[in-house]
Formats: structure tokens, sequence, C-alpha cells
DNA sequence: AACTACATTATAATTATTCTAAACTATTGA
DNA sequence: TCAATAGTTTAGAATAATTATAATGTAGTT
């Protein structure tokens, strides 16, 4: 059940020492079945659930922006309040559920291609991303 | 040169007295020749460039939300410490340079169309934006 | 002119995020 | 084995965009 050995290996592998904060994070992140879309205070909630000492926000914030810079989770481009994660590190986009802050997965059949059919001069494309935006669909729209 | 009374009719269509700072606001936000996107920050020292008395930042806030909820500016989908909008308010899509942190408008020539094919159940589309983030193209990248 | 609803303003409050610097720990190699 | 070292965690302070507050001002109406 435990994969703490593969999560001790991975972070080893790209420079990162096992910590236990880590690995508890890993753990969380990592060891679930769907995709994990999340801010920082969700990640934080989940882990005070499923675990006794607590782990220092500070240490939240800096392992998630080090598994970004790893690669190991994607920054979703929203705009909110808060910064939004993502285990899901493949081209993918999103619908953005406003009534309930949720960001959801596009399938591929959910859009056609996306192309570029021409670039910025001197530029290089880091990424592109589609967000849908979606609300509940009622009579009663403010 | 001035489009004051334009303006003027503008907000009154819309239920917004043309008090004389949004009457500026509107000269610096739709009177020129080019899409502006912009941060509060950046309108802001706009106004202060152009205008002896200053308009309080808060008043700077309200109108920017008003014009919003009114149709007259777009608010980008960007993540980023700061909020980005548009007085582009049709349908388009965005480069983001992260060397720069300016928005540049996609042509319709940039980009394959981009159509949805499938809802999300009960949900209605509010929008769809594509955002292309570019950065400079050097080999030392970091 | 007086009334009222709306708008502006300075300032305080909020809040996500980053910074700081001290304490802690994983790793290494003598 | 164990000290040296570089990397990590942490509480709390600092930062900064945004929003809230509440007093003052003003546009539109009668
Ligand atoms: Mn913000
Ligand atoms: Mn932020
Ligand atoms: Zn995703
Ligand atoms: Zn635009």
């Amino acid at each position: 059940m435990t994969k703490n050995l593969e999560f001790t290996e991975k972070l080893r592998s790209s420079g990162l020492r096992p910590t236990k904060q880590r690995l508890k994070i890993c753990e969380v992140l990592f060891n679930r079945e769907k995709t994990f879309h999340f801010t920082i205070n969700d990640l934080a909630k989940n882990i005070s659930e499923k675990l006794k000492e607590k782990i220092s926000l500070a240490t939240v914030y800096n392992t998630v922006h080090a598994f970004k810079k790893k690669g190991y989770l994607k920054e979703i481009s929203i705009n909110s309040d808060k910064s939004y994660f993502d285990t899901n590190i493949t081209n993918h986009h999103h619908f953005f559920d406003e009534d309930t802050n949720q960001l959801i997965d596009c399938d591929d059949n959910h859009l056609d291609n996306v192309k570029i059919k021409k670039n910025i001069t001197g530029k290089k494309i880091n990424s592109i991303e589609v967000l849908i935006k979606v609300a509940s669909d009622n009579q009663n729209q403010n």
C-alpha cells in the first residue's frame, strides 16, 4: 500500500532529499486514482486530515514549488485569488466550474485540436492552455 | 479630440453616472487606437501621467469592476499575482510573454479554430480562453 | 434648493504568498 | 562512526493585491 520506496527514489533521482514531509506530500498528491486539482489550501487540508503531526504551511508551499520545478506538478492558468495546481502533467485543457471553483479535465473529445499556425517572432512557446469557464445553466442568472 | 459626450452617453445608457473620474478613465481606456491590456497598476500609472488631480486607487478598482460588469472590459484568465484586463471585448485569445508580462492578442490566423464538441452536463459555457505562454528563445534557459 | 441615491476617498482589513533566520536533518566521507 | 555540510523545515514577519468601511461629496430629480 505504501509506495514510499518509489517516492523516495523519485525524489532522490531528481536531487530532492526524501524527507518525511515530502514523502507524506507525495502520498497525498500521487497515491490516488484520479487527477488532483488543488490549491495550496486544499492540499494543506488534505494533509492535516491524514496526518497526526502537522506540516508547516511554508513547507507545503516550498514542496509544491519544488515539485512544479521538477515537472511533477503543473500550475494552471486561471484568474483567481489562489493558485491552482494539477497532478496531471500531460498536455490537456480544463473546464472551470465557476459555481464550485473546481477544475475538470477536458477529454480529447471535448475539444477539437488546437494548433498554432504562427509563432511570435523570436519567442518559443512554453505552453498552450484552453480554459472553458462554465456555470449552472439556470434562468435566474445575475 | 475629446469624446466626452460619447462617453457620457455610454455611461448614462448603462445606468452609471458620468462622474469626472469615470470620464477620465474612459478617455484613458477607450480613446486609443489599439487594444489595451492592463493591470490596475498599469491603469493607475497611465491616469496619473495624464492627469493633474489624482483618482483614488479605490475608484480605479470600483470603475474597472463596474465597466467589466457592464461588458466594457474583459478580465483575462492568467495565473499571476495581479489581474489583467482587456479593452478588446471580442472573443479572442492571447499570447502571454513571460519575459515582459505582456498580453498580446492572437490573430485569427495564429490559431486553428477551437470548438467545443461536448458540454458538461447541466452547465452553460461562459467563456473559452486560449492562453499561449511564450518566452525568449535563448540557449541559456534556466 | 432640498432630497436621495449613487460615487469617491482615505484608510483599515483581508488574505495568498514570499521572506527570514534559526533550528533541524539527510548525506557524505574521513 | 560521527562530525561537517548542504539542504530542509519552521514560526512568524513582511509583502502586496484586493476588498471593506464609513465618512464626505456629488449627480439627478422634484
Ligand atoms: Mn489577486
Ligand atoms: Mn496570488
Ligand atoms: Zn487537469
Ligand atoms: Zn486581448
